[in-house]
DNA sequence: GATGAATGAGCGTTCATTCAT
DNA sequence: AATGAATGAACGCTCATTCAT
């Protein structure tokens, strides 16, 4: 079974493995449920405690901080998606093709996955848009970045980069591409939500993909 | 002389305009020197009032939390862009050059403009580039938005998505075209700094804008 | 004209007496207004400045201090009570009906005086059931009965007391009879308002008067 | 024992039972002491941390405010005197007998009692005395008496009540005589120290408990 | 390993008040 | 006389964290 593979992430992105409790999953899932509906900023190892009836005291056992927390569920969202890019991609020939498909893979808005039983795709996936450069943008990005925080991310960045690169191998700037579209169509999602002024929003179209892959291909060319 | 105009900011962001006394301006200046220093999240009233030799009751004076005198300086720096567009783009005839020149405007580094004493533009774009989206990332958004707060920055985006249509009407995508690249470029310039594998550098140039530019007219052909 | 007698408050109550100006009354005015509203503990000179559109700094022209400013109110008011109680009983000679008719103006709820327009008496009468114990249930007591803020109520209450002395001159606790039946009627609103259980609510009657009466009688024979 | 009971209190009236850690105890008796000592408008949980050698944060995890703190104590006061109420009157056959003692239990001034080691009663008697009605002189006496704060206090009114309507089942008043002297009694002794022309002061004796068993009785006949 | 109890530190806020005009 | 600006001080509260069991 491919599920029983897992998704494993940095191990100093938390004290103790959540994977191995329940209660270190009921943690993780309680995040999720709690940041996805107040936010991260309103969002304390108080109040996820009392949501999943256990202690404070218990959620410090597995991560040291509530940013720890955020690093590790982005961790978890940037290895999830390079698995099933890979599962995307294995056995394609064409590399337009396979560039193809690992822009739907990510820009393409999340349905649940069953095969993460404690982990809401869904809900991770609105947090990622709405909370995940709160995780490299501040004061500890240098130090966190030693700590290998942000090398699931650059490893997905630089698969796509790679296949630019097969593409068109002139093309000067493959891996600001991809991570300015990656951040950008995150962005255009939550733009079209909140401030639909800033985007061109098209009814019954997925917009946001439609302009990504269009000005992904037109760039390289 | 030009510099008589001011930026006027929103009258929302602020409870007394910080322009009106000198203990206005030297809670703004503080506020772009300590943000610049230790960062949105670490930065307080508290630590502000004591940087600047005032309390925290005079800064509430002028701006009743911490998230809205980021959002008064975001606003600040847009209108502040916007002022300099205008200049750039004045009596220039074709739409190309206009939406280079806006490019410029936006994308390339700023320095110091002497027009407005007592803010430090360089150190406003900095922190521009590393804690504006905090201002719409979180909940607070939609009421945000209902004040008006992210006009001066609608404003910008519109003026710009507008030379698109000029130079190509059936181009589908001005909007998200603009905004994707402005928080592109400052997004660019954080991992250039500080996650360089995110990015391609080279060194010398101006890579951030060539790339946007470049990828920009591309899009719109 | 009777109301050019106006009501003289101890002088020590206010820093400037408010009679003297409109900004005066409209403090005063202002202060009743939003005390009935809000309650004498969330009342502060901000509120009430911002209110009557005018300043701390004005109000604190008036009164030292909320505290001072509810006293001024609640020697207004036994000054005022004083006042319709000589009216009440000058040339009445029987004794007995001149404490009942004193029962009367102190115990009946408390209707509108057109003779004192600035002062709602129906507001000022739920300030005093509600707040007015607080003027001296405090640690300053003795230092504000020097200042005798408390000679205006001693006065009533000595009005009475000699009348009760009148009709039985052996009577032991005339002071104490009145002064727990002008604070108990009080007492006695309030629970019938929101703790009825500690009353006896007779529908369609004044029972607060009625009991206050009926037991002074009693008492006294 | 009969002190193995304790005295129970309304469990919302605090977060964790003071009774059930050292802590507790302390905080409580600590309370006392200081509000005892500067009044509750000046009490605040920083001094009353400070007094005990402990945090405001620690002083949180019992009661949520100081109101709540205050509601605590006297509900405990009310059970404390219900509780020697009741041992007053057990087995005692004449109905005046027993309205007889239950006055003196109310009415005449507390002294130590033994058995319950961490409260002094003395000093609690003077809180009451001075503080108690500010329990329910607020804005936000509705939502607690919903709670059923004053449930405590009621039965112990209606304890009494029922007695006198033993005696007289035709008297109409008898919720609100035993409240109104309740009341009245903490007041009298609170002039008796600080106003004393509000009141008969009659040396060597117990002038006040007199007083209000006299009017009682009279009322009732 | 998990939890209940306790706490140090500091935040955001407001208050009452003063000063200068 | 009235007001606008400014401020010292403290409050209420919560957070992140540690310790002892």
């Amino acid at each position: 079974m491919i599920n029983t593979i897992g998704i494993l992430v940095n191990d100093r992105t938390y004290v103790k493995d959540p994977e191995t409790s329940e209660l270190g999953k009921s943690i993780v899932k309680g995040a999720i449920d709690l940041i996805d509906e107040i936010g991260f900023e309103a969002f304390t190892f108080r109040k996820l405690a009392h949501s999943i009836g256990s202690t404070e005291a218990s959620v410090y056992r597995y991560f040291e901080s509530k940013h720890r927390l955020l690093i590790y569920l982005s961790c978890w969202y940037w290895r999830w998606l390079d698995y099933r890019m890979i599962l995307a991609i294995t056995n394609v020939e064409s590399a337009e093709e396979r560039l193809n498909r690992t822009i739907n893979v990510i820009m393409k808005q999340v349905e649940q996955d069953s095969d993460f039983s404690h982990i809401d795709e869904v809900k991770l996936n609105r947090i990622i848009i709405n909370e995940s450069s709160k995780v490299y943008l501040n004061k500890h990005v240098d130090a966190e970045n030693e700590f290998g925080f942000f090398l699931d991310y650059k490893g997905l960045v630089a698969r796509m980069a790679d296949i630019i690169h097969e593409i068109n191998p002139d093309y000067k700037y493959p891996h600001m591409l991809v991570s300015t579209f990656i951040e950008g169509a995150h962005l255009q999602r939550f733009f079209s939500q909140h401030l639909p002024r800033l985007t061109n929003v098209i009814d019954g179209e997925d917009f946001v993909t439609d302009f990504c892959r269009e000005t992904i291909f037109k760039a390289i060319k």
